[in-house]
Parts: structure tokens; sequence; C-alpha cells
DNA sequence: CGTTGCTTTGAACTAGCTCAAGACCTGTGG
DNA sequence: CCACAGGTCTTGAGCTAGTTCAAAGCAACG
């Protein structure tokens, strides 16, 4: 029940069918629970890591910096995400994982994930899905990135968030808690702060979402889907969660 | 030997171990080889797909498209790789992968790669950590696109298709054939064309690299890695690949 | 009730874009 | 062997989306 991986449970669903026997192999896997700090690094660049963590409730982030002092944030990941599930096989990190708000999360230890991995070949599976779909993120940011003007790299960024809280049960109709500030806003999509609140503002102004502290409400979602050429496709969710 | 595999085997080589029981299972896995012209596209965005493409010759490229007719090349594949090694999981194709130049692949079936990988969890943790390479690939390019400059972007392109062609034993010294045109670079880069000829005329200028006969010529790799703030060990390679 | 961090605004500046045209290369058919 | 066609590369010039710098307003927290 209360279990922490709960939250996994619920997320693997919502990419995949997980038997009864994959559960239960998760059920068992011994976690360490823990708080966060705002802004902690829980893991960095360049670390060695021989645990993943699952986010239980809050936000948390993955980061690279330039040199110069540029941040590039690369994805916002709510409860039920493991972002560092590739550490299982790349063991040196290439990007900070933060906490972007307080946060409660599990720490799995990759000896007794592999254990369970071990024994479930569908439930290896599953997870190589999730770290696939996880790609297939960052394929359609980099589209956005490469391709995309501030309106439609912002209006995807809600699009996509707006989707996968909805899956997990974080959205109540149209609106859902984002606790992420214009400067986090900026850094994910490669513009400026100052840009970033224009465009904001922009995307208010032509009737698409409202924003107040930190709640967003997608006003009309087929125009926001319209301005990010947002296809739900690369997310792959099971038919019960591609709704709309 | 001049089986069809042995470039993935190779490939595969210089990202982790690969034991003798594990090389009898990829060598065991009937291929059909198969030709492409050049521009072909093998596997279009939407399309399921229940097979993937190893490349033995040639480069290939991953591409997003726009409704605006954007394009946005995603990664540039030569031998050794199966680009689209995720429909495994994944069988909704994100991108359309395409014959960069005339190419020569082996299709595999993802029922005869389940089938090999059923017997090897040790294979199965190779070709998941593939994919994670992949994964920390796009995250190096989200960066570029993110926060780079047009001289960093194209920069970084130029280390990394180094090191990767190199790793495979397809460079001579610092010298590699890189048959790509401007344009697809700038579409790589997410610059316009007449841009990214300015920006390669720039490099030459600084005497970093010659181009000439899609032939590329690093000239001065500390100044080009220092320009792209590049650092290979995102790409994973094992200690004997990481050189340099 | 002051400090700290976030948001908002104005205004000058610039990296990169678009449009347009000419040069160059390479393969093809006569 | 030449001429032409189609793609690629190169250059110039005006334009714009987004940047930087700077300062003011605002909200939360101790």
């Amino acid at each position: 029940m209360g279990s922490a991986v709960e939250r996994l449970i619920q997320k693997l669903r919502t990419i995949g069918d997980l038997s009864q026997a994959d559960e239960a192999l998760l059920r068992g896997m011994p976690v360490r629970i823990a708080e966060l700090r705002k802004g902690a690094i829980v893991v960095a660049d360049g670390e060695v890591s021989s645990r993943s963590c699952l986010v239980l409730d809050g936000f948390m982030h993955r980061e690279k910096l330039t040199p110069a002092g540029g941040r590039q944030i690369l994805s916002f990941h709510p409860a039920g995400d493991i972002p560092d599930l590739q550490s299982l096989h790349l063991k040196k990190m290439d990007y900070n994982l933060v906490a972007t708000t307080e946060c409660r999360v599990a720490f799995i230890e990759h000896r007794d994930l592999n254990a369970a991995l071990q024994k479930s070949a569908s439930l290896t599976g599953l997870m190589w899905r999730d770290s696939l779909i996880d790609a297939a993120s960052f394929r359609a940011w980099m589209l956005m990135l490469g391709q995309g003007d501030a309106d439609e790299r912002m209006a995807h960024l809600f699009c996509e968030m707006f989707m996968r809280l909805r899956a997990i049960g974080l959205a109540r109709g149209t609106t859902f808690q984002f606790p992420v500030t214009q400067i986090e806003i900026a850094d994910a999509l490669g513009i400026s702060t100052v840009h970033a609140n224009r465009t904001l503002q922009e995307l208010r102004a032509r009737g698409l979402i409202t924003v107040e502290r930190f709640e967003v409400t997608i006003l009309d979602w087929a125009a926001l889907k319209e301005l990010a050429a947002f296809d739900p496709a690369y997310l792959h969710f099971t038919d019960e969660n591609a709704g709309k």
C-alpha cells in the first residue's frame, strides 16, 4: 500500500503493462526515503553513482552547465519519475540532478534494482521502455530548441508538462501545479529570463494559459497544441492515458 | 567473419565488454542486407516498425520536421550504429530515419533480436547501455542548441563525430570522411545554411579545421575542444577508446 | 519591516535570419 | 568532348527576434 514505490508503479502503468509479479518485485525492493531542500544537487555532473532516485513528491530537474556560466535545463520530473535511471548502466553522470522544489525521494541501490530486473525480462523491458521515452522527449525538445520560436517552445513545455502530470493524476481538469520560476523556464527553453517573461505575457494575452502562484491553467488547449505543433505520440502513453 | 553484424560487434566493443557467448548470439541473428539510395527514408515519423536497421556502410541521420517546413537533424549515424534500436520497445516512430548518403544496411527483425536478448542478460544490458549513450548524446546537443553560439555548436559537432568515428576505426589520424552537406549541418545545428557557411569559414580561418570534398581534418584539436567545451565523457567509451 | 529573490519594464544592441543573386561543381545526354 | 541542369556553396545587404544592462516593483519570509 503506502510503500514508496507505489508512485513508480502508477507511473509505469501509464506507459505499459505491469504484471502482478513485476509489481511484487518492485514492492519488494528496499528503498531509503529522504527529504531534499530546494536547490539540493542529488548527483552532480561527473560523479559516479551506485543508486537511482525516485521522486515521491515535489519536482526535480536535470541541468547541464557551460564553462561560460550558462545553464540548460534538460527536463523536469514530477513524482513517479526516476530521472537518473540511466546511471544503472552509465555510472558516471553527465548532468546535475537537482531538487527544483523541496522534495521527498526514495533512493534505490543499483544492486537491488538489478536483482529485481534479473528476475523479470518483462520488467526490464518496461524500465528500458521508460528510458527510451525519456530519449524521445529529448528529441522533441531538440526540435523546439533548434527550430521553434520562443512562444512555440514555451507552449510545447506547457503541453508536455500537462500531459505528463495528467497521466499520473496531478492535474485537476486543465489546471496543474508547476512550481518552477521564470528563470528556470528560461533556462529550459534556451532564452533569457527577460524574454521568457515577455513570452509568458504573450501567451496570457493570447488567452492560451494563465499562471498564478505556480499554478498553470490551460485556457485553450487546441490553440496551445497548435502553436506548439504538439503531438503527444512521442510520450508513448498506453491507450487509456493517450486521451485528448 | 564477414558477417554483417561484425560492424555491430565492433561498435559494441567500444562501449562495453562483449562475451564470446554474446558475440555468438549476435552472429546467429538472421539479417536482411539492403542497399539504400541517398535520401531514402527507411522509416518515417509515425510509422510502426517491427525491425531495426544496422548501418554497415555510409551515413544515416535522424530528423524531425515542423509543420512550418523546418527540419531538425537529431543525430548522424556511421557504420555500426542501430539508429532505430528504440523501436524494439517503442513501436511507433517519432522521427524519420534517412539515408544521408548511399548506404548498405542490415535489417534485424525485432522478433530475432528479442530472442537473442532473451537468452542473455548481459547482452540486454549492453544494448540498453547503447540506447542510454544515445540519450546522453541528445543531452549534449541540447546544451549546445540551448546555450551555444553557432561556432560552438559546429565545433561540438565535429568533436563528437571525430571521437565516434575514430572509435570504430573510421579516422586516419585526425582526418575523417563526413559526407554531409552544409544544408544538413545547418539543420543539425539549428542555424540557417547561410550562417552555417560563414561559421564554417570562420573555423577554417581560425585554423581549427579544414574541409574538402566531405573530408574533414582537425588541425587544432585542443582549440576545437576548448571552443566546443567538449568533454567526451558523455560518450561513455571503454578505457581503450576514451583516449585523447 | 528589511532582506532576498522573483518578476516586470524600458531601451540600446547584436547574432543570426531572409532574400537574392552569382559562382561552382558534377553528373548526364548529345 | 562539350553543354547544360540541378544541386551546393558563397557573398552582400537589410531586417528582426532575442539579448544585455539597468532599474524598479512585488511578494514571501524571518
